[in-house]
DNA sequence: CAGATGACTCCCA
DNA sequence: CTGGGAGCCATCT
C-alpha cells in the first residue's frame, strides 16, 4: 500500500468540506459541484485517505449520499451527526429536508474560486413537513 | 497508453 | 424497497 498524497483537488475538497455548518450536510455531488472538475465518486476517494490527525480539522461526517444514506465501512458517521443535532428517519437515512446544506456563500466562494451552488428551488424550510 | 477501482449517481425493472 | 447496469472522473497498476 502507499500513504495516499493529498492532491491540490483532494485539498480543495477538504475546504468545501470545512464551509459546511454545523448540524448541516452536504452531497458527495454537491460537494464535487462547488469545488469543479471533478465528480462525487472523487470526492469520496479523498475523504476516504483523510488520515486520523486530519479527520479532526475536516468535518468528513457532514458528507452523505445523495438520498442521505450514510457510512459504507462500519464508521461511527451516525454517531457523530447525532451529536451535532441531525435527525435521521426510520430508514436510517439523514432528514435531508432538514438538514441539507444550502452551499457555500457566493462572497465566499469567490473569494476563493469556488463555484456556489445552482439555486435548488425554494427549500423554504418550513418544517412543517409532519 | 489500457485496464481496474472507488466513503457516487441516475435510471429502469 | 431491492438489484443490476451504465456513466462518471482522477488515480494507481
Amino acid at each position: 500500500m502507499q500513504p495516499f498524497r493529498p492532491s491540490e483537488l483532494d485539498e480543495r475538497v477538504y475546504l468545501a468540506v470545512q464551509q459546511i455548518p454545523h448540524g448541516q450536510v452536504a452531497t458527495y455531488g454537491e460537494i464535487a459541484t462547488v469545488v469543479g472538475r471533478l465528480d462525487a465518486r472523487e470526492v469520496g476517494a479523498a475523504l476516504g485517505g483523510l488520515a486520523e490527525a486530519r479527520a479532526a480539522e475536516v468535518p468528513w461526517q457532514r458528507v452523505v449520499s445523495r438520498e442521505g444514506g450514510i457510512s459504507t465501512r462500519g464508521l461511527r458517521q451516525r454517531e457523530l451527526l447525532e451529536a451535532e443535532g441531525v435527525s435521521f428517519d426510520e430508514q436510517g437515512h439523514v432528514r435531508m429536508a432538514r438538514h441539507q446544506w444550502d452551499g457555500p456563500s457566493p462572497q465566499w466562494a469567490a473569494a476563493h474560486g469556488f463555484t456556489p451552488l445552482p439555486e435548488r428551488g425554494e427549500r423554504g424550510e418550513q418544517l412543517s413537513l409532519f
